[in-house]
DNA sequence: AGTTGTCCGAATGTCAACATTCGGACAACA
DNA sequence: TGTTGTCCGAATGTTGACATTCGGACAACT
């Protein structure tokens, strides 16, 4: 058994199943389009067809999946017109986390994003690892939500994080070179900013930093307006 | 029956149970903090437990009830905490929907919001039903995210709802005359800078628009800081 | 009196069987 | 050949019973 509290774990397993599933989905093994279907993955992951209808329920909130009335779940697509919405929207968010953040922050939140930036640096001297460093930059956000401390605001995160989180690991798969040139002083600049910078700057970087990302994925998609 | 179609509700019953708790709620039935029982609104309802569970599940993604790991469903509260939450991000929420609202919307939406108008200015004249006006209200906000287009901020904006229709009942308890006296004018204002307002002047008076309702809530709510 | 340990009722978490619905395959028809 | 109507398999929606967990009441102990 792992070194944590092994039965710290105290939530449902409608929880472990999205958890499960979602992994699933990051991993490949489910692709955009593919169908989730019930009694297999309460199959396959020993559950019953409650759970995980529940912890589909759950991924549903996130946005990484969609279903409707007797239709069944599908992973969601990468469409150009979802990736302008999940942007947009995302634009509006991290604007309100970063100069709510600006005042909020803690030592210890500030001290969090500087490692993390560290830590981006170290992964691109090294290897190439491109999940980890994308899963960096989403702890990096993260990091800059829990330090706002707003939880409606964290919540409406959590509701496109996943998908942004998929639509990354797709963007670093068509334009690796251009993201790994830039992750790292973005971010090192937006951590500057929010220690101490100017509200009005850390507003603009904010969604310059989020419209940089929606053009270099959109460059790599069919039909990108 | 409804003139509608009558089968036309295809919806499953965790769904309507969901509709049916919601507008208790808003009755003042369950006032906030109330325990929400799963066997007790399944007997009720004439449903099971496990559709009672799954329309719960809904009311939480609402933020309208909590909810944690065996320890039951309850209605939210109204603290001054909560009002700053949901109106802050309101606002970042109202401003990019007005913003994008101004370009994408039709005319169709745009004669609705001012067919809405004028269903308050009437509403005003004779009687004086103020969970009409706030539902009134809601139902023009809800009409510029529909202008706008964008299903990720529709679900920011769905996730926030309920939470702040509850809000501004509690806020119409408190101080109906200030209300009354100014939603009229000010999505009168609204309306026409979304047909033929300057862009910058639009997402201003949006936020403006949010911070008023915010202020005349927090000062009708103890420990308004 | 204050504290600790045990027990119990109530409520939620989980499960497997049953009912309902969807979408395509197939055949009859124009 | 294109269209319409019917049927059927597969998948989801729903249900009631069973298992687990929580929080307080009560009693024994210090």
């Amino acid at each position: 058994m792992s070194s944590a509290l092994p039965k710290a774990a105290r939530r449902g397993l409608a929880d472990e199943a999205a958890d499960l599933v979602r992994a699933a989905i990051f991993s490949g093994h489910f692709p955009p389009g593919a169908p989730l279907r019930e009694v297999e993955l309460a199959e396959h992951l020993g559950v019953s067809r409650g759970s995980v209808r529940e912890g589909l329920a759950r991924l549903e909130r996130e946005g990484l999946v969609r279903g409707g009335w007797h239709r069944g779940t599908t992973v969601i697509e990468v469409t150009a017109e979802d990736v302008q919405e999940v942007y947009a929207l995302r634009a509006a968010l991290d604007r309100l986390a970063a100069t709510t953040a600006r005042r909020a922050a803690t030592a210890e939140h500030l001290s969090a994003l500087d490692r993390l930036v560290a830590e981006m640096t170290a992964e691109i001297a090294e290897g190439s690892d491109a999940p980890r460093l994308v899963a960096l930059d989403m702890a990096f956000h993260d990091q800059i939500h829990a330090a706002a401390g707003n939880g409606r605001l964290t919540s409406a995160w959590e509701a496109i994080r996943s998908q942004l989180h998929l639509f990354q690991l797709h963007r670093v798969d068509a334009a690796y070179d251009h993201y790994r040139a830039r992750v790292v002083d973005e971010h090192r600049e937006l951590a500057a900013l929010l220690r101490s910078g100017d509200i009005r700057t850390l507003a603009r970087r904010a969604e310059e930093h989020v419209d940089s990302a929606r053009r270099s994925l959109l460059a790599g998609l069919p039909t990108a307006q």
